[in-house]
DNA sequence: AAAGAAATTGCAAAAAATCGCATACAAGGT
DNA sequence: ACCTTGTATGCGATTTTTTGCAATTTCTTT
């Protein structure tokens, strides 16, 4: 074939199946290999390449967008009795009178709920979720932080989010981790999370990391932190657990 | 057939699927297979696996809503019927590309379930309830504006919100109303309620109150607006109906 | 118990995914 | 230049998924 073949470089085909996802929600493979003078077969291995950067869900026919997601709120919690023990020990951290800021996920969800009424603290939250759940106790202030809703993190992300963050210094920030490794320290695979996450990071005094022991040494594309930068790790598993013991050796408080 | 191009993707129709249980706590098969165009077979197939993800409950017949079962999510709403009525026509006011801003309340939330798929718009919202229901809606981008949640209103509130608020300007805006009269207008009994909503009514261009018909003719403490900057009022009443006929004269659009 | 609706099962065909391989092209390195 | 290396792409054969249909079984309902 002539130069139309190669005039679409990979990563304009990338970025044009981006454009189309973003705008239809979803693409055929078929289509796409139409409109990209392509065969299916490149398409379906570009297709892979953005799925596995978290970019787009790949489906038998076609991709979605990432923003797609299952309309349910009541779906069973994964490992539900770990991220239970987690949130326990990580309650005995909040101080009375101290501003806390946490992000979503499910363990904070359970964190929330189990947090006495007798507690007197104010919590900066970018999730809807846990901000609902918190403002079931009668002496907490919550914050809720604005920004764009994202349909898959269900929490706020984007600038508004950032510069808010800029402004703020809290004592305690809770902090799930998609990845979390002793060489990589925290990461994540979505653009918009990292960025929060890190100014959450910088918004607050000490960093917890609120992980159960599944998620530790594994890696996700893009970095958050150094692990140096982490002060505490909560798993579901005993400080003494040799699975921890590299963590510790690197001056990460182990509850 | 073959002929027909696949046009929607199995999840597509597994968040259909959902969607549709959210909506009306159940489907039918038989309805389901009409509206996707796939056979019943089809259908059952995707009904088991989603049953089987624990997603939904299967019945003969069709399917119920997980949360069904639950009390948890099914509190009864008051004046549900009429306020479903009200969403319905307050959709027909949302057109393609539109900026809205919300507040709270049942009634928004059930407007906010109400939203047809295809429609494409921008919403921010002091709710994070009705948030999370637009950010369902796979065409919609929601902007949740931050600040301390009321328990309360289950809004935020506060001279964030308000500071938020001075900075946008909307095409239209929903409001809920907690007392309205023809002599005075909009009226609360919260004050910080009352400084939000007033902030809303300032950062849009037009005004849309929705008020089940027992709430006409009532007046709270304290005052938010005047008639004359309502542009619209949506109740479950027919616009002919005569307990609207003064607020007709007063240059409120019926709907 | 009988009629009818829904579910299950087996099967076949179409669509899509996967795998191996050959070719084409770019980038160097010698 | 020539060769090597690595990446990208397309093609064909094979496998897996998905889907609809028909025959059969299992409810519901009356």
């Amino acid at each position: 074939m002539q130069g139309i073949t190669r005039t679409m470089l990979k990563k304009e085909r990338h970025a044009f199946i981006i454009r189309q996802i973003n705008l239809h929600n979803k693409v055929l493979s078929a289509d796409l290999s139409n409109q990209l003078r392509v065969s299916e077969d490149t398409v379906r291995r570009d297709l892979i390449e953005l799925a596995d950067a978290g970019k787009i869900i790949k489906v038998h026919g076609g991709a979605l967008s990432k923003s797609f997601h299952f309309p349910f709120q009541h779906l069973e919690v994964y490992a539900h009795d770990a991220k239970k023990v987690v949130a326990q020990k990580a309650l005995k951290l909040i101080k009375d009178g101290m501003i806390v800021l946490t992000g979503g996920g499910t363990t904070m969800m359970e964190l929330a709920r189990m947090i006495p009424d007798d507690i007197r603290a104010t919590f900066f939250t970018i999730s809807p979720l846990v901000a609902l759940e918190l403002s079931e106790h009668p002496n907490l202030t919550v914050i809720l932080i604005g920004g764009q809703f994202s349909k898959n993190a269900q929490v706020v992300l984007g600038s508004e989010v950032i510069s808010f963050l800029s402004d703020i210094k809290v004592d305690l920030c809770f902090l799930g981790a998609n990845g979390f490794s002793l060489s990589d320290g925290i990461t994540d695979s979505d653009w918009d999370v990292v960025q929060v996450k890190k100014a959450m990071i910088k918004a607050s005094n000490k960093l917890v990391v609120l992980s159960i022991s599944e998620k530790l040494n594994s890696v996700k594309p893009m970095k958050i932190c150094n692990l140096n930068q982490v002060a505490g790790l909560v798993t579901e598993l005993k400080p003494s657990d040799e699975k921890l013991s590299e963590y510790q050796e690197k001056r990460v408080a182990l509850y």
